[in-house]
DNA sequence: GTTTATGCAAACAATTTGCACGCGG
DNA sequence: CCGCGTGCAAATTGTTTGCATAAAC
């Protein structure tokens, strides 16, 4: 079991998403939300259809693109694009956000969190005239080990 | 006219580039890269081939595909994906970094600069054992006019 | 002349849409 | 029942590839 209660936590703002516009609960998309919401950082479309047809083969991969939308609609996923052309989506615990620094010669992915960064960049988008939604930092270099 | 000197050179590192690999230099490369070269700072595919096909009617977009992977290949241009499906190519003066800011709704993008956060990262960086090379800072929301 | 480049059309891949039928409320 | 959801197939969109011809060297 992965977090129960913020997994729950979420799969209610579904729900309340879902009566609060009128539409319905069904089995396809309890399936994929739990798929997406237990994937352990991003994952794809395809992938979602696979693991989704192990549950129910019939579903199609119209509904989970349908249903990914609408989780990002209601604030529990965000797309992604890396650049090989197939979208991805990412699921972030919500109190706890990260970004990501990335050593180019081994390949090692370390997180880290500075509320400093995060407040100037708020600051940044009011001076623009935005509303921050989200954000995405990654800074690339070389680690301890390799450098 | 947009630097002159700067531009100039980086046209003849496409040329040295062409020369190294055996490829030949044509007058659809050399309007397409120019094009871009003069593009402020973000440009589509859709808008380079609408204004080569200003100077020749005759241009293909296969061709805009194939030069501009070749700009690619040979570091003027930085190939993007800002989410809306259409890969979009960036021309940066060397040693102009910015970070980009992109409109969830109208795709409008905006450029800035902090220097505070650039400052905030090295440090952070740093904290980890890490050493710099790059980055990239990406906020997403709505501007000000669709929020 | 030989080799690479071009432009068209066809092929592809990811995603969206139209529609008849099924299911949730 | 009524309306939304589903799944199929067809349509769209962005991009790539095959091929005959044209241009560079």
């Amino acid at each position: 079991m992965v977090q129960p209660v913020s997994l729950s936590s979420k799969i209610s703002r579904l729900n309340t998403y879902l009566e609060e516009k009128g539409l319905k609960r069904t089995l396809q998309r309890e399936i994929i939300t739990k798929i997406f919401l237990s994937s352990d950082t991003h994952i794809g479309l395809d992938n979602i259809l696979i693991k989704a047809r192990r549950k129910n083969p019939k579903i199609g991969s119209t509904t989970v693109y349908r249903t990914m939308k609408l989780l990002v609609d209601c604030g529990l996923a965000t797309p992604r694009q890396f650049g090989d052309g197939r979208t991805q989506y990412e699921n972030l615990p919500e109190d706890d956000h990260h970004d990501h620094i990335i050593c180019l010669k081994c390949s090692r992915i370390e997180e880290f969190h500075n509320q400093q960064i995060e407040d100037l960049q708020l600051k940044m988008a009011d001076s623009l005239g935005f509303k921050v939604l989200t954000h995405k930092l990654e800074i690339y270099g070389y680690c301890s080990a390799c450098r």
